[in-house]
DNA sequence: TGGGGTGTTGACAGCGCTGTCATACCGCCT
DNA sequence: AGGCGGTATGACAGCGCTGTCAACACCCCA
């Protein structure tokens, strides 16, 4: 009354359980009768491979890891979501895991999933990029998304960083704003050193000079962020719009610009957030299209799992700047 | 140079593989001494067992699956996250799967994961009862979450749904409101039954008749509430406060009174959601807290793996009513 | 007609564990 | 002294698959 085994399937099916697994696994050189004849046996049987025996025959999991810094902000949720669907439309499972931004923890994630034999896995890494490199599994395929980190010997799917930075900036100065602020901590991603050259490149354009008083680079959470852009907005020199260089960022200026009722200061976020559009006044963003980088990283590698020699690719998808109106504010009393 | 085998460890310890095992799966009439050394060789060889390989040798996976609507909800979101933490303390790995609201494909992902051999399931059940306890298996622990869906055989953690909705519309009651709107698919879920329940008690209690017209449960979607919050805010009649039934609902009316400039109609929503406290009034809402549910529904399930014949339990937490805005606005005109 | 593919199938040995059962040894009671 | 029960350990057979290699039937070409 247990679960039916390929021996059971063999003995229905009249073949060797060997031409069974033959079957299950699409190998060649089957005849297409003996193969219509094995499926009806597992359909009769509602037969279904044991995952840890197949593994342990020397396969993998038909399961892919996914590794993030935190299961449940927005960005990760959605990027976890599609990878999901996409694992279950080919029948594999998805372990998932958190790095809760601790690199010692990120190292151990990383060989947990290894070990279960996964057939590949798709990282969200960060920190330092030896560390990334030395924690990286060179057995099983693996997909960095989100941050590069120094990678060069996996394949890689982020977005277009800077541009998406200098569209927003540009945004913003194309409203007439040139006291344009800056939060976002650049020391902790590459990511947000290059947001904030996208800052800069746009400033350079428009002919505005970058000034210091109105670059916040120290802060990662979003409750870090609150006082710094608390201290920022009440200056005398205050900005008359922000770019949060991420959605923590977004919700520190979000909070200072309620205590000050300052909802006058422009400002367009880096990543977009739930229920942006029903803020007062909507929040503008550049979109990183979460889903577009999950299906991508999910195609990529499902590539590598079949083949693992292949080029390795270095993926950067366009963001999309949405403006929904806190983005289109004109600069203060203009 | 590939992983080191239980055989490694007995060799390098000098005991045989089962004394390994026995050390490994903490097997009572073990001698210290005997532990130590054991513990010692396994450190040195920095050998982690295979879980494939326990799993098929008579085990269960160190793996716990959880399965709920959809994994970038907020709400299950923080359930899978908080899961997954716990699950890491105790060294087992979280498989994530998603019913999408589809019942075949609720019992399809029961399957899957109780296929895979996995030491328990946390599941948010949903729809038909008996298709609901026909899917669950019986030979693997489960704990149910969120909605008890007629389950009897299993540990259930959810929230005191009507008296949550209770506290709601009293909260609502108490600022003077007479003309309540509701906004629920009650047709859908017990949960909302159960909440539109405590809606009827509270009126109930100050001697306010309901009024169909202000009673809407067609919607289960954002989507779908908007138009009906639409038009119930646009009656003559329309109600002075709104309670929202699911955190859907509540998207639904708060982009209804955003088009309708009608931030003045009091609200409250059943289900916390991200930067409620930032909205135009801050949201008031009914905390489900998922995860304290996530933590009780853990803790259960450890239980239950660690005895299977324990007492099944139905725990049912407090929700936590959090002013913040919304709810306290005073009736328009008053 | 024989040699050498090619296509199709099966026997069998693992994969790395755990369960069962056997064994060896100890102290203690009668 | 003999026997019994409890403790500590090991030998060995699976668990349900897949990989390797062998077997066999055919077919083609020389």
């Amino acid at each position: 009354m247990s679960r039916p085994t390929i021996y059971d399937v063999a003995r229905e099916s009249g073949y060797s359980i060997k031409t069974v697994s033959r079957v299950i696994n699409e190998a060649p050189n089957v005849r297409d009768e003996t193969v219509a004849r094995v499926r009806a046996a597992i359909e009769l049987l509602q037969y279904h491979p044991d995952p840890a025996a197949q593994r342990l025959g020397g396969g993998k999991l038909p399961t892919i890891g996914v590794l993030v810094d935190s299961i449940d902000d927005p960005f990760f949720a959605q990027v976890v979501a599609v990878i999901e669907a996409r694992a279950m439309d080919v029948g594999m499972d998805v372990l998932v895991a958190s790095t809760g931004m601790d690199q010692t923890r990120m190292r151990t994630q990383i060989q947990r999933l290894a070990r279960r034999g996964v057939a590949g896995l798709v990282i969200a890494p960060f920190g330092d990029e030896k560390v990334v490199a030395e924690a990286l599994p060179h057995d099983v395929p693996v997909v960095v998304i989100d941050r590069k980190c120094g990678v060069t010997d996996k394949d890689v799917v982020r977005v277009t960083d800077e541009q998406g930075a200098t569209d927003a900036v540009r945004h913003l100065v194309a409203r007439g704003h040139r006291r344009i602020g800056f939060l976002g901590k650049t020391s902790a991603f590459t990511t947000l050193v290059d947001r904030y050259a996208g800052y800069e490149r746009a400033l350079g354009e428009a002919g505005i000079e970058v000034d210091p008083r109105l670059v916040e680079t120290r802060a990662w959470s979003a409750e870090e962020a609150y006082p710094y852009a608390l201290a920022m907005l009440a200056t005398p020199e205050a900005p008359t719009a922000v770019f949060a260089a991420s959605p923590m960022m977004g919700l520190g200026v979000l909070r200072a610009q309620r205590r000050l009722h300052r909802q006058d200061v422009a400002l367009v976020i880096f990543g977009d957030y739930p229920v942006a559009e029903l803020m007062t006044p909507p929040t503008t963003v550049v979109d990183q299209r979460p889903g577009a980088i999950a299906d991508t990283a999910f195609d990529l590698l499902a590539r590598r799992i079949q083949d693992p020699g292949a080029e390795v690719l270095d993926t950067v998808l366009p963001t999309l700047l949405v403006p929904r109106g806190s983005g289109e504010l004109a600069p203060r009393g203009s």
